[in-house]
DNA sequence: ATGGCTTACAAAGTAAGA
């Protein structure tokens, strides 16, 4: 009996709240969703620029920041009616936020926010820290989703910068970086085993053909990004099969990488039909 | 040539990103 409407979720690794909080607010007001997660906030909770997100109405705020680096945070227009953060890996570091809202008044959504370790240089775990702590972070990831909100067909979001670029038309070379931390065969088969585990569906490839080249980030380094178009699709958004199967659609802010002073990521938006 | 850039930090050079 209760109308269709829709839920707009957006992912955007802002590297550094701060310092772009004016291109958060243009970006929240020309695109306008019900709810944006961010990654690399590099701001702990206390400095967080509240009141910026207050007056334009996201006003429902969830943090899970640090001092200097790393750090999600959820900002909403519809309240949470719960919020929870995981230290993965048990390391201290501020790399996941969800929270649990009911846009519609009927069932409940959860949206996960993360933000995964970039890995270092060195694609072996045995001599690199940061890439062993990459892969168990992939694995626990697994873990905790395994048996959980699919098994129980429950409405779960997920979605964030996830450090891994796995299809081969995910980044601009796929012979070129097979030995680079990004698109390393072992990172694409572990981020493979969390989406299994939780039975989510990629959504942004649901609606954007795997022949076809997508990007979210782009090295500052480059002198033309456009032009020299070197990126990888590091940033996500998957969901359970109830929200997967009423996906409407997907887009890129390709131009949000031109804007001054950019992040080197570029939002992401999922909209879903919900009832 | 993927690293040539960009960020935070008890502020000059370090660590980190990917």
């Amino acid at each position: 009996m209760s109308p269709i409407q829709t839920f707009k979720v957006a992912t955007w690794n802002i590297n550094s709240v701060r310092l772009r909080i004016d291109q958060v607010r243009r970006f929240l007001k020309d695109h306008q969703p019900d709810l944006l997660c961010l990654q690399e906030t590099k701001c702990p909770d206390d400095k967080f620029p509240t009141k910026a997100f207050k007056e334009i109405g996201y006003g429902n705020i969830a943090l899970h920041g640090q001092r200097g680096y790393h750090g999600v945070a959820t900002v909403s227009r519809v309240p949470f009616l719960d919020t929870q953060k995981y230290d993965f890996c048990k390391k201290g570091d501020a790399r996941h936020v969800a929270v649990t809202l009911c846009p519609s008044g009927r069932q409940d959504i959860t949206i996960h926010n993360f933000y995964v370790p970039a890995g270092g240089d060195e694609p072996n775990p045995n001599i690199n820290e940061k890439f062993s702590h990459k892969i168990e972070f992939l694995e626990e990831l697994a873990g905790w989703f395994a048996c959980g909100p699919a098994a129980n067909g429950e409405r779960q979001i997920l979605v964030g910068d996830l450090n891994v670029a796995p299809l081969e038309n995910d980044v601009w070379s796929h012979r070129q970086l097979l030995k680079v931390v990004s698109h390393t065969p072992l990172e694409v088969e572990k981020l493979q085993a969390a989406l299994d585990a939780g039975n989510w569906t990629d959504v942004v490839r649901a609606h954007v053909p795997p022949e076809e080249k997508l990007f979210t980030w782009w090295s500052y380094r480059s002198r033309d990004w456009r032009q020299s178009n070197r990126g990888r699709r590091l940033d996500h958004i998957w969901a359970t099969q109830p929200l997967a199967q009423n996906s409407v659609g997907i887009d890129v802010i390709f131009d949000a990488r031109d804007w001054i002073k950019p992040s080197d990521h570029v939002p992401v938006l999922a909209e879903f039909e919900i009832n």
